[in-house]
DNA sequence: ATTTATTGGTAAGTATACATACTATATGTA
DNA sequence: TACATATAGTATGTATACTTACCAATAAAT
Protein backbone atom coordinates (compact mmCIF):
# COMPACT_ATOMS: atom_id res chain seq x y z
CA UNK A 1 0.00 0.00 0.00
CA UNK A 2 1.63 3.24 -0.97
CA UNK A 3 1.79 6.72 0.98
CA UNK A 4 -1.20 8.33 -1.36
CA UNK A 5 -3.50 5.46 -1.07
CA UNK A 6 -3.42 6.05 2.79
CA UNK A 7 -6.17 8.27 4.00
CA UNK A 8 -3.90 8.97 7.16
CA UNK A 9 -1.51 10.96 4.47
CA UNK A 10 -3.83 12.08 2.62
CA UNK A 11 -5.60 14.12 5.27
CA UNK A 12 -2.11 15.33 6.58
CA UNK A 13 -1.02 17.12 3.14
CA UNK A 14 -4.83 18.62 2.82
CA UNK A 15 -4.86 20.11 6.38
CA UNK A 16 -1.11 21.80 5.25
CA UNK A 17 -3.02 22.84 2.21
CA UNK A 18 -5.94 24.33 3.60
CA UNK A 19 -3.32 26.30 6.26
CA UNK A 20 -1.77 27.45 3.74
CA UNK A 21 -4.14 28.77 1.71
CA UNK A 22 -5.73 30.63 5.27
CA UNK A 23 -2.91 32.04 6.35
CA UNK A 24 -1.71 32.97 2.78
CA UNK A 25 -5.08 34.64 1.38
CA UNK A 26 -5.84 36.07 4.98
CA UNK A 27 -2.29 37.89 5.13
CA UNK A 28 -3.09 38.99 2.11
CA UNK A 29 -6.19 40.48 3.14
CA UNK A 30 -4.43 42.31 6.13
CA UNK A 31 -5.44 39.87 9.20
CA UNK A 32 -3.03 38.29 11.23
CA UNK A 33 -5.22 34.83 12.92
CA UNK A 34 -5.08 31.66 12.62
CA UNK A 35 -7.76 29.54 11.18
CA UNK A 36 -8.61 27.89 14.82
CA UNK A 37 -8.70 31.67 16.39
CA UNK A 38 -11.04 32.08 13.32
CA UNK A 39 -13.01 29.20 14.60
CA UNK A 40 -12.99 30.39 17.92
CA UNK A 41 -14.00 33.66 17.00
CA UNK A 42 -17.07 32.79 15.05
CA UNK A 43 -18.27 30.54 17.53
CA UNK A 44 -18.02 32.90 21.01
CA UNK A 45 -20.29 35.27 18.56
CA UNK A 46 -22.55 32.68 17.91
CA UNK A 47 -23.02 31.56 21.68
CA UNK A 48 -21.31 34.36 23.54
CA UNK A 49 -20.70 33.96 27.34
CA UNK A 50 -20.29 30.19 26.22
CA UNK A 51 -17.72 28.51 28.84
CA UNK A 52 -13.93 27.32 27.18
CA UNK A 53 -14.76 23.59 27.74
CA UNK A 54 -18.38 24.04 25.85
CA UNK A 55 -16.61 25.92 22.88
CA UNK A 56 -13.89 23.36 22.79
CA UNK A 57 -16.63 20.70 21.87
CA UNK A 58 -18.69 22.78 20.12
CA UNK A 59 -15.04 23.36 17.65
CA UNK A 60 -13.16 20.44 18.36
CA UNK A 61 -10.22 21.17 20.82
CA UNK A 62 -8.93 20.17 23.67
CA UNK A 63 -9.75 21.52 27.19
CA UNK A 64 -5.98 21.93 26.90
CA UNK A 65 -5.30 23.35 23.65
CA UNK A 66 -8.49 26.19 23.73
CA UNK A 67 -6.54 27.58 27.25
CA UNK A 68 -3.55 28.74 25.07
CA UNK A 69 -6.10 29.90 22.03
CA UNK A 70 -8.09 31.92 24.11
CA UNK A 71 -4.83 32.97 26.64
CA UNK A 72 -3.02 34.60 22.87
CA UNK A 73 -6.42 36.17 21.26
CA UNK A 74 -7.18 37.95 24.92
CA UNK A 75 -3.52 38.90 24.90
CA UNK A 76 -4.78 40.70 21.42
CA UNK A 77 -7.93 42.46 22.76
CA UNK A 78 -10.25 39.85 21.04
CA UNK A 79 -11.93 38.21 23.51
CA UNK A 80 -13.11 38.62 27.04
CA UNK A 81 -12.66 35.93 29.85
CA UNK A 82 -15.71 36.56 32.78
CA UNK A 83 -15.74 34.33 35.82
CA UNK A 84 -19.28 32.50 35.99
CA UNK A 85 -21.56 33.42 38.67
CA UNK A 86 -23.26 30.09 38.46
CA UNK A 87 -20.22 28.42 38.39
CA UNK A 88 -17.15 29.48 39.46
CA UNK A 89 -14.91 27.05 38.16
CA UNK A 90 -15.77 28.25 34.38
CA UNK A 91 -14.92 30.86 32.45
CA UNK A 92 -17.36 32.67 30.08
CA UNK A 93 -15.41 34.20 26.86
CA UNK A 94 -17.67 37.16 25.08
CA UNK A 95 -15.74 39.22 21.79
CA UNK A 96 -14.65 42.57 22.82
CA UNK A 97 -15.74 45.61 20.40
CA UNK A 98 -12.34 44.62 18.41
CA UNK A 99 -13.13 40.70 18.27
CA UNK A 100 -16.61 41.52 16.84
CA UNK A 101 -15.03 43.87 14.27
CA UNK A 102 -12.26 41.50 12.60
CA UNK A 103 -14.75 38.82 12.76
CA UNK A 104 -17.32 40.95 10.38
CA UNK A 105 -14.39 42.38 8.36
CA UNK A 106 -12.69 38.65 8.06
CA UNK A 107 -16.10 36.58 7.39
CA UNK A 108 -16.24 37.27 3.57
CA UNK A 109 -12.73 36.67 3.58
CA UNK A 110 -12.80 33.31 4.92
CA UNK A 111 -15.84 32.08 3.49
CA UNK A 112 -14.59 32.89 0.33
CA UNK A 113 -11.00 31.38 0.08
CA UNK A 114 -12.60 27.98 1.28
CA UNK A 115 -13.44 27.48 -2.51
CA UNK A 116 -10.09 27.85 -2.75
CA UNK A 117 -8.70 24.79 -0.57
CA UNK A 118 -10.12 22.36 -3.06
CA UNK A 119 -9.49 24.39 -5.92
CA UNK A 120 -8.27 21.52 -8.30
CA UNK A 121 -11.72 20.14 -7.45
CA UNK A 122 -14.87 21.15 -9.74
CA UNK A 123 -17.93 22.49 -7.52
CA UNK A 124 -19.89 19.17 -7.99
CA UNK A 125 -16.50 17.44 -6.78
CA UNK A 126 -16.40 20.12 -3.72
CA UNK A 127 -20.03 19.33 -2.89
CA UNK A 128 -19.01 15.95 -3.12
CA UNK A 129 -15.83 16.00 -0.72
CA UNK A 130 -17.64 18.19 1.85
CA UNK A 131 -20.45 15.48 1.81
CA UNK A 132 -18.42 12.26 2.62
CA UNK A 133 -16.06 14.53 4.86
CA UNK A 134 -18.99 15.32 7.09
CA UNK A 135 -20.27 11.77 6.82
CA UNK A 136 -16.60 10.68 7.58
CA UNK A 137 -16.70 12.46 10.24
CA UNK A 138 -19.77 10.36 12.09
CA UNK A 139 -21.57 12.73 14.88
CA UNK A 140 -18.34 14.53 15.74
CA UNK A 141 -18.70 17.25 13.59
CA UNK A 142 -21.00 19.22 15.60
CA UNK B 1 -21.75 29.82 5.86
CA UNK B 2 -21.73 27.81 8.66
CA UNK B 3 -18.68 25.65 10.60
CA UNK B 4 -20.23 22.38 8.96
CA UNK B 5 -20.05 24.10 5.53
CA UNK B 6 -16.49 25.28 5.65
CA UNK B 7 -13.92 22.99 4.13
CA UNK B 8 -11.10 23.78 6.28
CA UNK B 9 -12.89 22.86 9.72
CA UNK B 10 -13.89 19.66 7.98
CA UNK B 11 -10.45 18.97 6.91
CA UNK B 12 -9.17 19.71 10.49
CA UNK B 13 -11.79 17.84 12.25
CA UNK B 14 -10.56 15.03 10.16
CA UNK B 15 -7.24 15.14 10.84
CA UNK B 16 -8.11 14.99 14.25
CA UNK B 17 -10.06 11.59 13.87
CA UNK B 18 -7.36 9.89 11.98
CA UNK B 19 -4.46 11.02 14.52
CA UNK B 20 -7.01 9.38 16.95
CA UNK B 21 -6.93 6.13 14.66
CA UNK B 22 -3.94 6.02 14.16
CA UNK B 23 -2.81 6.29 18.11
CA UNK B 24 -4.74 4.20 19.56
CA UNK B 25 -4.51 1.20 17.20
CA UNK B 26 -1.04 1.31 16.70
CA UNK B 27 -0.35 1.84 20.66
CA UNK B 28 -3.23 -1.21 21.07
CA UNK B 29 -1.18 -3.39 18.69
CA UNK B 30 2.18 -2.42 21.03
CA UNK B 31 3.81 -0.18 19.37
CA UNK B 32 5.13 3.62 20.05
CA UNK B 33 5.14 6.00 17.19
CA UNK B 34 3.31 8.88 15.68
CA UNK B 35 2.23 8.50 12.51
CA UNK B 36 4.77 10.97 10.77
CA UNK B 37 7.06 8.68 12.15
CA UNK B 38 5.52 6.32 10.35
CA UNK B 39 5.82 7.90 7.16
CA UNK B 40 9.54 9.11 7.65
CA UNK B 41 10.66 5.85 8.73
CA UNK B 42 8.59 4.11 5.04
CA UNK B 43 9.73 6.48 2.99
CA UNK B 44 13.71 5.77 4.42
CA UNK B 45 13.08 2.22 3.50
CA UNK B 46 11.93 2.88 0.09
CA UNK B 47 14.63 5.05 -0.71
CA UNK B 48 18.11 4.57 1.60
CA UNK B 49 20.48 7.25 1.86
CA UNK B 50 17.98 10.24 1.33
CA UNK B 51 18.76 12.93 2.76
CA UNK B 52 16.68 15.21 4.73
CA UNK B 53 15.70 17.31 2.37
CA UNK B 54 14.19 15.29 -0.56
CA UNK B 55 12.56 13.25 2.82
CA UNK B 56 10.90 16.98 3.49
CA UNK B 57 10.06 17.18 -0.08
CA UNK B 58 8.69 13.60 -0.34
CA UNK B 59 6.60 13.39 2.77
CA UNK B 60 5.90 17.00 2.63
CA UNK B 61 7.56 17.89 5.90
CA UNK B 62 9.03 21.62 6.27
CA UNK B 63 12.90 21.42 6.29
CA UNK B 64 12.82 22.86 9.86
CA UNK B 65 10.17 20.43 11.23
CA UNK B 66 11.77 17.17 9.79
CA UNK B 67 15.12 18.00 12.10
CA UNK B 68 13.12 17.24 15.18
CA UNK B 69 11.36 14.15 13.78
CA UNK B 70 14.71 12.60 12.83
CA UNK B 71 16.01 13.92 16.27
CA UNK B 72 13.76 11.73 17.98
CA UNK B 73 14.06 8.74 15.87
CA UNK B 74 17.32 8.79 15.71
CA UNK B 75 17.15 8.92 19.77
CA UNK B 76 14.82 5.66 19.66
CA UNK B 77 17.43 3.88 17.61
CA UNK B 78 15.81 4.17 14.91
CA UNK B 79 17.11 5.78 12.00
CA UNK B 80 20.81 6.84 11.14
CA UNK B 81 22.48 10.10 9.90
CA UNK B 82 25.16 9.91 7.80
CA UNK B 83 26.91 12.82 6.87
CA UNK B 84 27.20 12.89 2.68
CA UNK B 85 30.72 12.26 1.01
CA UNK B 86 29.53 14.04 -2.13
CA UNK B 87 27.87 16.91 0.07
CA UNK B 88 29.05 17.31 3.40
CA UNK B 89 26.11 19.17 3.99
CA UNK B 90 23.52 16.70 3.50
CA UNK B 91 23.25 14.26 5.76
CA UNK B 92 21.59 11.07 4.35
CA UNK B 93 19.15 8.97 6.46
CA UNK B 94 18.81 5.08 6.43
CA UNK B 95 17.08 2.56 9.51
CA UNK B 96 18.34 0.66 11.49
CA UNK B 97 17.92 -3.00 11.89
CA UNK B 98 15.36 -2.15 15.08
CA UNK B 99 14.19 0.75 12.74
CA UNK B 100 13.47 -1.91 9.87
CA UNK B 101 11.72 -4.79 12.50
CA UNK B 102 9.33 -1.75 13.32
CA UNK B 103 8.44 -1.15 9.93
CA UNK B 104 7.77 -4.52 8.92
CA UNK B 105 6.03 -5.49 11.99
CA UNK B 106 3.41 -1.86 12.30
CA UNK B 107 2.60 -1.79 8.23
CA UNK B 108 0.10 -4.42 8.30
CA UNK B 109 -1.78 -2.42 11.20
CA UNK B 110 -1.11 0.80 9.82
CA UNK B 111 -2.32 -0.15 6.54
CA UNK B 112 -5.74 -1.88 7.99
CA UNK B 113 -6.29 0.93 10.15
CA UNK B 114 -6.76 3.13 7.35
CA UNK B 115 -10.12 1.74 6.56
CA UNK B 116 -10.87 2.90 10.28
CA UNK B 117 -10.27 6.57 9.76
CA UNK B 118 -12.73 6.77 7.27
CA UNK B 119 -15.23 4.25 9.59
CA UNK B 120 -18.45 5.27 8.39
CA UNK B 121 -18.08 5.60 4.90
CA UNK B 122 -18.89 2.71 2.77
CA UNK B 123 -16.54 1.09 0.72
CA UNK B 124 -17.29 2.74 -2.46
CA UNK B 125 -17.47 6.04 -0.48
CA UNK B 126 -14.27 5.64 0.87
CA UNK B 127 -12.54 5.04 -2.64
CA UNK B 128 -14.31 8.61 -3.95
CA UNK B 129 -12.80 10.05 -1.15
CA UNK B 130 -9.69 9.32 -1.40
CA UNK B 131 -9.65 10.08 -5.20
CA UNK B 132 -11.19 13.21 -4.25
CA UNK B 133 -8.92 13.88 -1.66
CA UNK B 134 -5.92 13.22 -4.29
CA UNK B 135 -7.09 15.26 -7.11
CA UNK B 136 -7.56 18.23 -4.38
CA UNK B 137 -3.56 17.90 -3.60
CA UNK B 138 -3.26 18.57 -7.33
CA UNK B 139 0.31 17.56 -7.99
CA UNK B 140 1.35 18.29 -4.20
CA UNK B 141 0.75 15.46 -2.83
CA UNK B 142 3.92 13.04 -3.91
C1' DA C 1 -23.44 16.61 56.46
C1' DT C 2 -19.45 14.36 55.16
C1' DT C 3 -17.32 11.76 51.77
C1' DT C 4 -16.74 10.70 46.92
C1' DA C 5 -16.82 11.55 42.25
C1' DT C 6 -16.98 14.81 38.57
C1' DT C 7 -15.93 18.87 36.19
C1' DG C 8 -13.53 23.60 34.60
C1' DG C 9 -9.34 25.41 34.00
C1' DT C 10 -4.34 25.47 34.26
C1' DA C 11 0.48 23.56 34.19
C1' DA C 12 4.09 20.75 32.35
C1' DG C 13 5.83 17.77 28.88
C1' DT C 14 6.02 15.91 24.11
C1' DA C 15 5.27 16.26 19.09
C1' DT C 16 4.12 18.33 14.87
C1' DA C 17 4.32 22.61 11.71
C1' DC C 18 6.14 26.67 9.90
C1' DA C 19 8.68 31.32 9.52
C1' DT C 20 13.01 33.45 9.91
C1' DA C 21 17.71 33.74 10.54
C1' DC C 22 22.23 31.67 10.69
C1' DT C 23 26.33 28.51 9.55
C1' DA C 24 28.71 25.69 6.50
C1' DT C 25 29.25 24.10 2.10
C1' DA C 26 28.60 24.18 -3.03
C1' DT C 27 28.09 26.24 -7.29
C1' DG C 28 28.15 29.80 -10.79
C1' DT C 29 30.29 33.69 -12.74
C1' DA C 30 33.28 37.48 -13.61
C1' DT D 1 40.82 33.32 -7.90
C1' DA D 2 37.23 36.29 -5.89
C1' DC D 3 32.57 37.12 -5.20
C1' DA D 4 27.69 36.42 -5.39
C1' DT D 5 24.17 33.04 -5.01
C1' DA D 6 21.99 28.93 -3.67
C1' DT D 7 21.33 24.97 -0.71
C1' DA D 8 21.46 21.53 3.69
C1' DG D 9 20.80 21.54 8.16
C1' DT D 10 20.21 23.76 12.66
C1' DA D 11 18.43 27.19 16.02
C1' DT D 12 14.80 30.06 17.69
C1' DG D 13 10.23 31.52 18.35
C1' DT D 14 5.24 30.96 17.82
C1' DA D 15 0.99 28.16 17.38
C1' DT D 16 -1.66 24.16 17.49
C1' DA D 17 -2.75 19.42 19.72
C1' DC D 18 -2.95 16.05 23.15
C1' DT D 19 -1.56 13.52 27.73
C1' DT D 20 -1.25 13.49 32.49
C1' DA D 21 -1.40 15.70 36.72
C1' DC D 22 -3.23 19.10 39.60
C1' DC D 23 -6.29 22.54 42.08
C1' DA D 24 -10.64 24.52 42.97
C1' DA D 25 -15.35 24.11 42.89
C1' DT D 26 -19.57 21.63 42.14
C1' DA D 27 -22.52 17.58 42.17
C1' DA D 28 -23.74 13.00 43.73
C1' DA D 29 -23.96 9.48 47.11
C1' DT D 30 -24.49 7.64 51.46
Amino acid sequence: MNRMEMAGHLIRRLQQQSNQVFQTQTHAAGFDFTSVQFAALDAIAQQPHIDQATLAVAIGFDRATIGGVIDRMEGKGLVQRTVSQLDRRAKLLSLTAKGQQLLSASRPVVEALQQDILQPLSPTERTQFLDLARKALGGQGR
